[in-house]
DNA sequence: TTGTAGGCGTTATCAG
DNA sequence: CTGATAACGCCTACAA
């Protein structure tokens, strides 16, 4: 009675127990199986035309009883090629970079692909270790939304190695200055059509919660703020501009330095320049009793779906993500030739909500006391 | 002119393109450029003590020199290890989900292993098929957050797989029942405690948007649930139970089914079982004027930073999901022994804010009309 | 302490 | 069309 599980089991024809570690089988058991050689077996399977019907039922017969799976790692040593892409992005718990993960993984997995998710933190350090650790893991393609400027002295010098190394790289939702491949980032069409409906509005105090200067979003947007304000002919006041840096905190930080500012000089109205920053500041503006939209209008960048949780809802600068994140892969299955345009622009939408109301409201309140309701 | 531009930047003595993919150096390399053979080389960079020290500087300075990195296919091919863990999740969009995520990754990359995520998308086929890609690449062992039970027709074979793979698993979350494998999954006190406070300001009808069935933190919350009712001697109305599938809309379709109950049978107060199904039935709440928590109070499982906008802001049974990836993750590492308990439960906590008020309140209004105001 | 050599599973290059 | 066979880069007995 001391013969292996295996053994015994089939002796008796009793189920085979859940725990049999049995190896894989592998290309030389298949051609074994199918009395033909290793070559033979592995043209059939890797669907080389040079092959007899005959060999290629006996082959698929056999993989097929022996369930055989190829070695990735074999494969990929031999053809320098991991079936895998790398995916770096700030911060998986932001829903926006979530939405993106979420697409990219799924198409990259409807084409036989893994994705090996980082995240970066916000972090330009991070972004180094995180990139090196999949570099090294031989991704066969890689889409960053970036950290950092390469004019700086401690520049993403990662992505540089990436490129490099000639994997091919596709930058989403950011660019970095003077890297040129392929990119797709968002437009800033929404915002500049949210600031116009405000200005239509008679807002002529309009704030601002912009993203980090370091990335290429938060310039941008900023840009487009300052321009529909100069072209509608508005005089923009630097102290309505809070940089933030893309996480609640500062968002908090924000809504605290705008209602800290003289009773005169404070804002009738406040854009924000991306999700979480909202979600601090929204919940600022809430614990300290301010009133939206009648003590404050507001609008967000990214639509949350936790902005329908506020009564009335929040107006917000919508973007296509899961779009986004499927031009990501072409752009990185199918790279665009030399002389095509090598940015793609997704546009953003405007949606109007409760949040927002005519400047008049908050003219005729007491309000923007930050926080007594008296 | 028709010269590859490697060939035409070598001839003209031109200074290399940025695009220069030189291939990686091998430990062929470093070992010539050391001065010694690759098995000294080898022994040296993975720390094998049977090296002189002359050898060991020559090779460290060699492989420093030619920035060399182990090909990690050709090792894993060696030696069956991949350096990398799958995680499967049922939705990367969840930010309870992407905290998980995060987390695992985030100490995962601390330990050098990467993490392939995948999504499931609550869905048992894209399960299987996920987890037969991630077992492709050979990863080195699985945390789970499973979908499907054993002992349905259909079930999570592919979990099985992995089981007699002898690939280490660890569920997170949920169990399946059946598959005893290490888990973490969270307590029920915190939803029990919740429950309880409904009960002691006075609420008789307390309502569960219970999640699916399929799925142990379902069950486990709704027998939590039930029981705590019994032990109050309360009756339970199976009329205000809405059994959900932890999406959004079936949080949107429990209040819309709640709210249909005939005036007297609706519930005072509403438990919703996780936070994607809060966030649908807040914002249906929010649409229908229902007013918290003079209309209704609620509690939600799962504290999402959303819940900070409503006003007042929404009472929660908080779990440490960090802790709960960290968990996982030294589970996978380091498994218990056969002795030792295999499933660790993590508290949860109950946080009462605004949302919840005494039962009398409702009593006091002709609310709950859904959407009527007057 | 060091070097030689075999092999992990696959693909690709040759002759047949 | 097929079959030997040589890599791919690394680890590790085994022998020196």
């Amino acid at each position: 009675m001391t013969l292996s599980p295996d053994t015994r089991a089939k002796e008796l024809g009793v189920a085979q127990l859940p725990s049999t570690p049995r190896p894989p089988a592998t290309l030389r058991d298949v051609a074994a199986a199918a009395g033909v050689s290793v070559a033979t077996a592995s043209r059939v399977l890797s669907g080389n035309p040079a092959t007899s019907s005959t060999s290629r039922q006996a082959v698929t017969a056999a993989a097929a009883q022996l369930d055989f799976h190829p070695n990735v790692q074999a494969r990929a040593l031999r053809s320098s090629r991991t079936a895998s892409i790398g995916l770096l992005i700030p911060d998986i718990r932001n829903p926006h970079f979530g939405d993106l993960a979420h697409c990219v993984e799924m198409h990259a997995r409807e084409r036989g692909l893994v994705t090996l998710i980082s995240a970066s933190d916000e972090r330009l350090d991070t972004q180094e270790t995180a990139l090196r650790l999949l570099m090294s893991h031989n991704v066969d393609g890689l889409i960053v939304v970036p950290q950092g400027r390469r004019d700086s002295p401690r520049g993403p010098e990662a992505l540089d190695a990436v490129v490099q190394r000639g994997i091919p790289l596709v930058l989403a939702d950011r660019m970095v200055s003077g890297l040129d491949v392929p990119a797709v980032v968002p437009g800033t069409n929404g915002l500049t059509d949210a600031v116009n409906e405000l200005l239509s509005l008679g807002h002529e105090r309009i704030a601002l919660i912009a993203g980090p200067a370091t990335s290429s979003t938060g310039r941008e947007r900023r840009l487009a703020f300052d321009a529909a304000l100069d072209a509608a002919g508005a005089t923009p006041d630097p102290d309505l501009v809070h940089e933030g840096d893309f996480q609640p905190a500062s968002g908090r930080e924000g809504v605290a330095r705008l209602l800290g500012l003289p009773p005169g000089r404070r804002p009738s109205a406040v854009v924000i320049a991306d999700g979480p920053m909202a979600v601090g500041a929204l919940a600022a503006l809430n614990e300290r009793g301010v009133r939206i939209p009648q003590d404050l209008s507001v609008v967000a960048h990214d639509d949350l779906d936790a902005f329908r949780l506020c009564d009335p809802p929040v107006s917000a600068i919508a973007q296509d993500i899961a779009a986004m994140g499927a031009v990501a892969l072409n752009l990185l299955l199918e790279p665009p030739a030399d002389g095509e345009e090598r940015t793609v622009r997704q546009p953003t939408l405007f949606i109007q909500r409760g949040s927002v109301a005519e400047a008049g409201l908050q003219k005729s309140t007491t309000t923007m006391e930050g926080g007594d309701d008296s």
